[in-house]
DNA sequence: AAAAATTTGTTGCATATGTAACGATGGACT
DNA sequence: AGTCCATCGTTACATATGCAACAAATTTTT
């Protein structure tokens, strides 16, 4: 066959759902980012911790890899810079040694008030613009994905 | 109010659609990427690149950044290293020699047939398993997402 | 109880990435 | 033509990331 013919290999990005869903993801995600950046130059690794222990009140570093699948590097290189900024606290567990209980401090606590604030508008606004029937099928679709991703 | 009572603050991370995107297509990449890894042990940028040529036939650098979202550097190291396993080659323009055309070799060519079907196989495997609704849904969302994104 | 294996979290090192500066070229304006 | 500014792509440098090795603690095996 002629190698120039490509109709039957020829893959069209965007066509291809790996493409797309981290197009807009990316874009999304940027998009938010520049919140937590301009209000408190935060990478993207230490919100996602920030919004894991605020959501959890009291977990472990093993525990935020798990929920969020960032690498434990990662995780553990955001908790030393989130205690730094004296935004959370460690408490050594007593039966087991090895594990460290992650709490917000007041000032945590208040920093991640204010951007879960910002997130809601910040999802509001974009299930505002997708419309009542986009954000329903978005919905769905996502619950799809993450049954096919983590199938209980 | 009570600093514990997170009842207004809390951002159920499952219910933010930023992360719950991110999530989803992180994952859906790292799958896909594991055939390209292990056949071609190629990183996601070479792949993108070589999709992006592959699809166009002949493009410039900048343009690759303009479609794909990519950075400038990440395109032109991925350039650099696709250019080494001699699978494109660059043509300076005769009119604006700062612009290189890209083209795939033969190679590069067979390279990329080869991944445009896995990526096929793959979104079929996806599709298949989303079941007619649920793709259906994913479609209409993402097609949403990008408008809100690139309004033309 | 001692030895071996596992687990939690950190760190050294190599790789990957983005920012800013750059060289080369082209276009606009005088 | 000469000066200034914009554009294309590359590179130097600083930062971000992941892998592998690690220390410390715990559990399992013998």
């Amino acid at each position: 066959m002629d190698q120039n013919n490509i109709s039957e290999a020829v893959l069209p990005l965007e066509k291809f759902i790996a493409y797309r869903l981290n197009q807009a993801a990316e874009k999304v995600s940027q998009r938010f980012a520049l919140e937590y950046k301009k209000r408190y130059g935060m990478t993207r690794p230490e919100w996602r911790t920030l919004a894991t222990i605020g959501q959890f009140g009291n977990i472990t570093a093993k525990e935020i890899c798990q929920h969020s699948s960032m690498h434990k590097t990662k995780v553990s290189r955001a908790i030393f810079t989130l205690e730094q900024r004296r935004w959370l606290k460690r408490t050594v567990d007593q039966n087991d040694r090895r594990v460290e209980h992650l709490e917000l401090t007041t000032q945590g606590q208040k920093a991640y008030m204010e951007l879960s604030d910002v997130a809601r508008t910040f999802q509001d606004q974009i299930y505002g613009a997708l419309g009542a029937a986009n954000t329903s099928a978005l919905e769905t679709s996502l619950e799809a994905i993450e049954t096919l991703i983590d199938p209980q």
